[in-house]
This record gives C-alpha cells, structure tokens and sequence, in this order.
DNA sequence: TTGAAAGCGGTACCAG
DNA sequence: CTGGTACCGCTTTCAA
C-alpha cells in the first residue's frame, strides 16, 4: 500500500554513480563538492523527487524540524489561537520546518517523544503545570506573550505591545467621550490579563480618570458577567460610561448586560474588546476591539525560535530577548458616539 | 545544552550485562525471554528511566506514527475546528501518535516531508487543489465530513448524521410554530453545506412545507447576508417565520438583517444554525444550534485511520467505511417562541 | 534463551 | 574534491 519506497540519498548516489557522502555534502552544502557535481546531484535529486528524511537526520544527532506547538487548554478566543496556528505553520513551513501539535496534558516523556528542535508555548499560564514542566525542561523554548510571575522565562519571548494598544484604545474612548471607564478583566494568570489590567490602570492614573476593574471568572459563566455588569452600571454613584471587555467571548455578555440595565451599545455606552475576533464585525452593533495581528505573531514566534536555535549552536547562547508585535485599533460601531443624559462634563 | 544524553537500550544492557538486543525483546515483548530476565530488564530500564526513542524506533519499521492533519483553508466556524483539533491530538496521543498540522498550501513533497503514516483531511472542498492532491497521492487519507461530488473518496470518513440533525432541527422548529422555513446556504462544495441543504430541502417535501433556500456567497461579506435577509422577510408573498443559518458567523448576521426588517429572533422570528460555537450562548437572544460534537469527532478520525493503518497491514486492504458521529441540538432561546400577527396557521 | 550482526537513512570525520 | 566508514538507537533475523 505505501507507495513504493521513498527515494534515498542511495538512490540518488547509484544513478549518480558516487557514494552516499557525496551526496548527502551536495545537498546539505556542508562538505566541499564541486559546483558541477553539486548541480548534477541536484538535478537527479530533483528529478527524482527526493525529500530527505527527517527521522534519519535527527537520529544522527542533529535537528529534526520539528516545532512543539502548545496552545492554552481552556481556550476561549479560539480565532485568535487559530489564526495564531495557521501563522506558526506558514512560517514553519518557509523555514522546512514542521509543526506537531502539544497535548493538554504533557507528562514529561510525553513531550520528548515528539523529538521536537524546540517549543512555542502560547499564552503561557501559571496555573498551568504542563506550561511550568515546559519551562523547566530542556528544550528551547520561546513564549508567545511573556510568562507570568511565577513561571520561568524561556529563551525568548513574542509579545504584543498591550500597553500602546490600550492606551490607543482609552484615548479613543476618551475622545467619543468617555469619563469613567471600566475593565472586564478575566481572572487568569496570564500575562495578557494581566498586563492589560496594569495597562488600563496606569492609562486612567495618566489621565486623572477613575478607572473601575471588574473581575470576573475564567472561563466566564454568562449570567455571571451579564448581572455583574447590569449592577456596574446601576450603581449610579460615578456612572459608568465605558467598558472594555478582557475577551471576545465576555464582550458579547457585557453587551446585554448592559441591555438589561437600559444601556445600548453604541449610543450611550461605549463597549470595546481587547481580543479582535471575526464575529465582532457581524454583533450588532459590530464591536470596536484591538487586533491582535495573531497570524503576525505567530509567524513571529518562529522567527524567534530559529534565532534561538541558531544561537544555540554559537558558544554563546543568545541571551533572552522579546520581539514585540504592533497591534492595530479596528474602531467599529460600539465605540462610534456617546450620548449623554444630564452628566456634568467634568 | 541539551540534557545529558537520554537512556539508552545500551546502557540498560551494560548495566544488566547483557546485550542489546535482549533488552530490546524484554521492553517489546517481542521476542523469547526468560521471565526472570524481563523483569530484571524492566526493574533497571524504569531505575534509569527509559524512554525508548521514537525516532530510532520508526527509522526501522516503516510506521512514522505521524498523523498530518489538515484544515480548511478559509475556515470561519474557527471553534470548530479547533476543537476537532483538539479531538484529534488527545486521540492521536492516546495511541501513542503525535499530529503534525500540514500547511494551507500543499506541494507534492511538502507533504512527504512530514512522513506521515496517513492523513486526517477535514471538510475536503472540492475547489481546494490540496485536498485533491492528498487524495490522489499515496498516503491513506481519512476525510472528515464525505468528499463533495469531484473528489476522489478517502480510505473512509467519520460523518455527521447531518440529515436526521437538521430534520430534528425542522421538527423543533416546526413544533415552535414555524410554517414557512427558509435556509441560508453558504455556497461552498463541501459535503456539509450540500447535505445540510438537501437534509433541508428533503425535510421540507416529506412534511408539505414550502422552504425556501436563500444561497450566499462563502466567506459571507455581512452586508450581504444582512441585506438579502431583510429583503427575504420583507418579501412578504409567503412571510418567513424561521431562518436556519449555514453557520455560526452567518447566523449573526441574519439575526442583525432581521432587526433590520423589524424582525426580532426568538419573538417573532425563529433562528437557529447547524454549527453550534461557543459565542452562540452569549448572543442576545442566545441562538439554537446543532452541537457537531467537534470533539467527539476529531477523536473518531483518528480511530478510523488507525483501522485503515492496522487493515493495510493485512493482505487485503479494508474496504470503504464511514462511521457516523451522532449531533446534538441545542434548543435557546432564538427558537423558544414563535409570537405571529393575523397569520392563518395553515 | 541469549548473542551477534545487519540494516533503517543520514551525517561527519578521515583518508586518499 | 570524493570515497570509505563509523555511528545515531532500535528492531529483527539468524546462530550459538
């Protein structure tokens, strides 16, 4: 059934009429081969549809191209990851390089029997022992987003720019007229929840504003966030006149939570989300969010991860660094224009 | 950097003082051992802690215990597919498998690179070159959802029971009050989209219903989808009092063009979409949906290419198969009333 | 029952 | 420059 075998160096070298070690110098660039051999073992090469064979490679020692691939386990902005996985791939695939999917649960034998060169963890918890045993363990690896407190570093990191991004966010927010803010923010300990919170609290302590956290559970129940916003913004005390909610999934509820309390998205209560999704072009009113360039980041995230293979190779491995990615405002309907009651305009 | 040299079969034969092939027929159990031999083998290799290299292993069978899996190349139900995803890799994992992602873009070698044992192929399009060279290429392919017409079939499919879904879908509605059911049917040539249709169209014939299909373009710009539904339910020769959406980033929209005509889902208007998401809980109205177990069925792919594998060992190839993953339906809110006007009800 | 040896497909070192 | 050869870790005859 499997076609017949695939073609070897072997195959290559008798129609050739050299040995393996010829070839295998021609093709790999590594020996000293003359420009007209290295052309003909090419050519036969390509001829006969030679694909080296990744298993042989790495048991002799070298790398295996193989990219580890972990995602979040709870995972609620699934287009995000997704796209983030269609980059990694694309990338992968630019480099020769193949990706294998991490399982939730990675015991520790578990992840060695991928034989993978290194790992992209995404969105790294520390809540999350398998994250953590990733961390500790001898592969390279390379995080999208930093790790939180309470995990160790990897080699590198790919990170969005949270802080410019919500800045950017709270200044359009401000401008539509926005006085008293608030943040949805999942409870996770994640650095993205995190960071975002601390983003939006240094924004309103810049601005003189008061800034209100909710926090909610994670993964969110839906009544949950949808009463705890309803009450947010009957407390009338300081009337909240914006809301940005941690996740594209929360958002949806913080919409008719706010309906439930007379607020309409869009018109007198400015909504926005910090994870862009594809349905949030289609709610209605469609939902302002930050786009979080997840394909970018996740071509990003094997850049960086090549760079700490190749270094790994010098005398000196690289020391750890971030490759920070720009994030983009796509400013919708939600945010579009705040009509006031009888508020003092400050 | 990397980790001290993992254990080997050598070291365990050096250290019992035997050699490595006796070790070797201790840990399979492959060969003819004295008992008291295999447990000794046993009691260091687990002291040493062993891990029997995968790579090694597979460079000498022929088995890779690699599973390409493929997705969908403009995908919109992302959640889906993820977790069928997820499905896949837990399952893949349980048989010792690990899941290689194959790029959006297949070249002949590029796949042969991921020397893959078979291939995991989900919702083959017919307008998708790749999946029309993973067909007809070498490698044992198990599709996800049947081929559309214009494809050549795989070694078997898992299947969703599409057809007794959506009928159980129509009856719901029907006993909600429905009388004039329309459907919206991207126009993709996959099997769902073709089979949700005729189960539809199917439905409608067995119970003297008059139903509409209103096609769209796929991926849906949302205006469109918008505009033709509010031009449908204003159309008002046979009024339309239940919409079924082809999938969740549709169904959004349909619910938004229906506000546009004045139509309110789960009022005075019956919405629902046989593709159920996550985010179709937080909608107001939260939206009736088909739950296509993406888990469930991402698992069962990779059973059905294990049988595929394991017959192909046999003499005679196993012939076709399909195994059919049963759909859930889950009744919201979208679909919990239907209040109607001076209609005559039939 | 156990040992010796031949690969699987490549890489890398050392002669020639 | 090219050939010879040992070796990566394991499986699998074939002898002993």
């Amino acid at each position: 059934m499997h076609d017949h075998r695939a073609v070897t160096l072997q195959d290559i070298a008798d129609r050739v009429g050299v040995t393996r070690s010829t070839v295998s110098n021609a093709i790999t660039g590594n020996g000293r081969v003359s420009e007209s051999m290295k052309e003909h073992v090419l050519a036969v090469a390509r001829e006969l549809g030679y694909q080296p064979n990744t298993l042989a490679r790495r048991l002799r020692g070298s790398r295996t191209g193989i990219i580890a691939l972990r995602l979040p386990r709870h995972t609620s902005s699934m287009s995000y990851y997704m796209e983030a996985t269609f980059g990694v791939v694309e990338e992968a695939e630019r480099s020769g390089m193949v990706v294998s999917l991490i399982p939730a649960d990675v015991r520790p034998g578990n992840l060695q029997r991928l034989h993978a060169d290194g790992v992209v963890l995404l969105d790294p918890d520390a809540d999350d022992p398998s994250a953590h045993a990733m961390l500790t363990g001898t592969l390279p690896v390379v995080t999208g987003e930093p790790v939180p407190p309470g995990l160790p570093p990897g080699r590198a990191a790919v990170v969005s720019d949270h802080r410019a991004a919500v800045a950017e966010l709270m200044d359009h927010l401000a401008e539509r007229g926005a006085r008293r803010p608030a943040l949805v923010s999942p409870e996770v300990r994640s650095h993205w929840a995190i960071s975002v919170r601390s983003a939006f609290e240094r924004w309103c302590r810049d601005n003189d504003t008061v800034g209100q956290v909710l926090p909610i559970r994670h993964p969110a129940p839906p009544d949950e966030v949808r009463a705890a916003v309803a009450e947010l913004l009957r407390a009338s005390a300081s009337p909240v006149d914006a809301i940005v909610a941690g996740s594209d999934g929360v958002v949806l509820n913080v919409v008719t939570g706010a309906e439930q309390a007379g607020r309409r998205a869009g018109t007198d209560l400015l909504v926005a989300t910090v994870v862009d999704s594809d349905i949030l072009r289609f709610t209605n009113p469609p939902i302002t969010a930050l786009d979080l360039r997840a394909r970018e980041f996740g071509r990003r995230c094997v850049q960086a991860l090549r760079t700490v293979l190749e270094s790994g190779d010098a005398a000196e491995p690289a020391p750890y660094f971030q490759d920070v990615v720009p994030i983009a405002l796509c400013r919708r309907e939600s945010t579009s224009r705040l009509l006031r009651g009888c508020k003092h305009d400050h």
